[in-house]
DNA sequence: TTGTAGGCGTTATCAG
DNA sequence: CTGATAACGCCTACAA
């Protein structure tokens, strides 16, 4: 098969020559360091640029011994969490000087890890994971080789390295308090299979607690995971046993919730006389329908932000909490009746 | 400010010596290369494994002149659209041994140059963008360096190179015609103001198009861009004078139409009765709706992975087209009366 | 302010 | 099947 021919990149060297001057003028120049006087420089900034010269990033991570590259990986895109915290980041990232590059993982710490594992070869300057669940194999690599890492979402006693992100139980436990002292004492829980996802087990256990503390029904678990999250709401919600009389059902997600109440309406309850509804994250999704979803907002950008923050400092040598740990905050909504 | 310290990483040398072979061996034994006894080749493996040896992928991409890099850039991930497109890629260059690397530019050509600058400079195999509307400075860097380059979501007669997308004038046209059959007549059309998305001008030509040769009133655009779409469309459908009297509104998409739907029925009109609802792309979402929406299926998940094929067989010099249309698929939904 | 020498970690090439 | 040598394009360190 013959290959598409290579053209041919103009290099430091060719600018030198054609500037009369040596490469490492050419260099300083180009990278806007010290030592080039105002004149020369300009002559060859605007000769490199009709020359059409870029700099190779691979010769100067290899020569710098260090890359200006930050990994960031989330678990999938269908969800507007992710997004949102990804823009907190970003621009962060950018104005430090730092390129982000950004991979999805579809909830698989196997796809997480040979990510990771490709990634590192290009020596980043840090690595972003979504969660603090991951394959033991990657923890250990990324301790060993001292890898600047920030887990974000979740909270853990014991990161990896830094951790930004909100306590999945202890909000599952407060929100769950809230729809308990209204009186509902039947609830199901629509989320990922147990097991499968940690934050929905650990959100889940905090409800279920809730309600146990007031001697309620235990919480019943449904629902699968993947695909589109309207979808799997709306499928999880067929799962339900409605023979069983449940009065309230949490969804792992606004979106899901979303699909959920649809699917509750097409089985003729209403919302929320017959069945309270209860989301999670306070997507602007729920400002728009026709009734506020009951649920409890995140900080997605603000864990963006911070863990941002946090790890430029860290990558500065300026140590930053190891553990950050931000709120949510209720939002009372309409899905669920006061009472 | 005092760095971190940088971690030793073991090097091709250390592995070398350590298993007292030259570094070419060890080099052809990483990259399954022939050329090495399937004994040796073993040994170093583990050997490799022991020591935590990673080739820098900087290194090799200098030596070889070549990085096994793709970029890809969307306007935003706030919409399904493009997560489905890319689920449709990654796979494929991941198979083909390809690594990906994604961007969003917000719908600003500023920021897709910029990013397409800095990732130039990694030497890439290729870059995809998202439409045929960029920066003249961007296309002329990619044609004069050669770059092979791959526009999808939208087709044009003159594009960088290859283009694999939807005719949206074309789908416009059908769905207003399909609409206009109907006996609506007074069509308004809701998503980015004229000359902010040539996607979203060509699909409102067509529509317009369609309704002006049945001698309706002339469609009225609406609407603005950026933040959350279904708030977009609900926010769009509040612009729209209803003293007009419109009888059917089209959205940019699925999602902004679902705002929009909300937004009608919170301003008391009863759909379709009162007035018609017509989205764009045929998400999932629209299946789990109380009313399955009026809308066009766009094949997002097979422009992924037919542009990826093309773009690979172009890498390989085997020539492809270099202008693939694919058609979409009308969705009658019931959110238009039939007649 | 500018230049020189050496090396970053890998692969291509050619010789054994 | 294996190894020596010379790039790859740039930056660090030191010298002028």
């Amino acid at each position: 098969m013959p290959k598409t021919p290579e053209p041919d990149r103009t290099t430091i060297q060719d600018v030198a020559r054609r500037a009369g001057v040596s490469v490492m003028t050419v260099s300083r120049s180009m990278r806007g360091v010290e030592g080039v006087s105002e004149m020369t420089r300009q002559r060859i900034l605007s000769l490199a640029q009709d020359m059409n010269y870029v700099p190779s990033s691979s010769a100067r991570a290899l020569a710098a011994t260090n890359a200006n590259l930050i990994g960031i990986s989330f678990p999938t895109l269908f969800n507007d969490v992710f997004p949102d915290i990804l823009e907190g980041m970003r621009r962060i990232f950018d104005q430090a000087g730092y390129s982000s590059v950004m991979d999805t993982t579809d909830y698989d710490p196997a796809r997480e890890l040979s990510w990771a594992e490709r990634f590192l070869a290009w020596r980043p300057a840090a690595v972003i994971l979504t969660g603090v669940d991951h394959d033991p194999e990657l923890r250990a690599r990324l301790i060993r080789g001292r890898i600047p890492t920030l887990e974000i979402w979740d909270v853990t006693d014991d990161p990896i390295d830094l951790c930004v992100g909100i306590d999945h139980y202890r909000e599952g436990l407060a929100l769950g308090r809230r729809i308990a002292e209204m009186g509902y004492r039947a609830p199901v829980y629509v989320g990922a299979p147990p097991g499968m996802d940690h934050r929905a087990d650990m959100r889940a256990e905090g409800v279920s607690d809730a309600f146990r503390a007031v001697g309620a029904r235990e919480l019943v678990r449904r629902g699968g995971l993947g695909g589109n999250s309207f979808v799997v709401g709306a499928e999880g919600f067929g799962q339900i046993d409605l023979a069983d009389a449940p009065d309230v059902v949490f969804f792992l997600t606004d979106n899901m919730a979303f699909g959920g109440m649809m699917a509750a309406q097409r089985a003729g309850l209403r919302v929320p006389e017959d069945i309270g509804i209860v989301g999670f994250n306070g997507l602007d999704l729920t400002t728009v329908l026709p009734r506020p979803l009951t649920t409890m907002a995140s900080p997605r950008r603000q864990i963006g932000q911070v863990g941002a923050r946090h790890l430029l400092a860290r990558l500065n040598g300026v140590s930053s909490p190891r553990i950050t740990c931000l709120p949510c905050e209720f939002v009372a909504g309409s899905t669920v009746r006061s009472q």
